[in-house]
DNA sequence: CCACCTCCGTACGCCACCGTATGGAACAGC
DNA sequence: GCTGTTCCATACGGTGGCGTACGGAGGTGG
């Protein structure tokens, strides 16, 4: 927003996640991005190849801070059971406000996007990897930490969905704590 | 697809529902569904408003015609737990591909476009109705059976949603019928 | 200070889709 | 079979985005 005279190609990159977050996949496009940033596509197509490039660009960003995130969030608190308490209490309570979050659910609405659906793919098996050896660790053999962490992650994704898509239909914000606590205690029981 | 002179509203609305199922909201576009029926738009605009009433239209097929889908499906088993399995089994197992799952899916995706979010928020309210009610008659007091019916929707939609984006994460098609299992098993222990 | 290289503004052509106007084909009733 | 209504094809203008061409501003090294 700032009036700098010339950007890099991170400022656009930025500006495209920007965009990414409040309109979707759509909303990536080269034009209205320039305006927002106060310049022309002039710039734009010469520090990109054309749209694609920022998108993957900005796509492969996102990936990376995710997943740093998400590591940092995560490495904070050594105890086991707790940093799995921790991550789904985070996941289901105010998991679209995170940073990034509104950006994830623009790329599971655009999961067939040829740019998107192998960026989505990496996040959800790393994901999917560290829920299974968090509920192996907690002493449920293989398959059943893989079946622990699956219900877990299509839980979370459903409830990221439905609180985006139908807040009213999902738990009240008093109500959550009981319910978070409620959908620990299920996924955790032997 | 037949090389009938004349259309009718109707053969509009189907037409735009596949389109919806194939390439989502945005792919409801009048001139290329005018194509796909061998016709112009000369046609459309006498039959609707604009794209939005031909959106809205089929929409509310949509709802329709899912929620006496559900209502029939569901219908055919008396008892109670066994409807309840039944219910899961055929959302977890191969709930993508059943008809209008496609639908489904574009619309979760779109859930933020003006038209869809009524239907959205409709349907899925009926569902958790349904399914706390199912949970309750099962013997749940109506806080747990809400937060049964939650998890279970969350769980359904996430997978959902799994299984269309990165269906090589989700169970394999042989290690699916133990998972629903497990799944099944785990949302209705006490 | 000047020549060059980096970055950006403007203008252009292209495509896809929306919605309108209008004439004409196809059918219905009589 | 004539007339009026129903339905559709064609042509047009408008909008919004992509990508290219090109010229010029503004730093930068010699």
């Amino acid at each position: 927003m700032a009036e700098r005279k010339r950007l890099t190609a991170h400022d656009w990159t930025a500006a495209a996640l920007a965009a990414l977050a409040r309109g979707g996949i759509a909303a990536v496009a080269v034009e209205p991005i320039a305006a927002s940033l106060g310049t022309t596509k002039g710039s734009f197509y010469w520090h990109f190849g054309g749209r694609d490039a920022l998108l993957e660009a900005a796509l492969l960003e996102w990936e990376r801070t995710d997943t740093d995130d998400v590591i940092a969030f995560v490495e904070s608190e050594p105890d086991l059971i707790r940093r799995l308490r921790k991550l789904l209490a985070a996941a289901l309570g105010s998991g679209i406000e995170r940073p990034g979050g509104r950006v994830e659910l623009a790329l599971q609405a655009s999961a067939d996007h040829p740019l998107v659906a192998p960026v989505l793919a990496r996040v959800t098996a790393r994901r999917l990897d560290y829920l299974t050896e968090l509920f192996a660790a907690l002493g449920f053999p293989p398959g059943a930490a893989r079946q622990r962490s699956l219900l877990a992650y299509t839980a979370y994704l459903g409830h990221a969905q439905l609180a985006h898509a139908t807040p009213e239909a999902g738990p009240s914000a008093d109500a959550l704590p009981a319910y978070v606590d409620t959908v620990i205690a299920t996924l955790t029981a032997r």
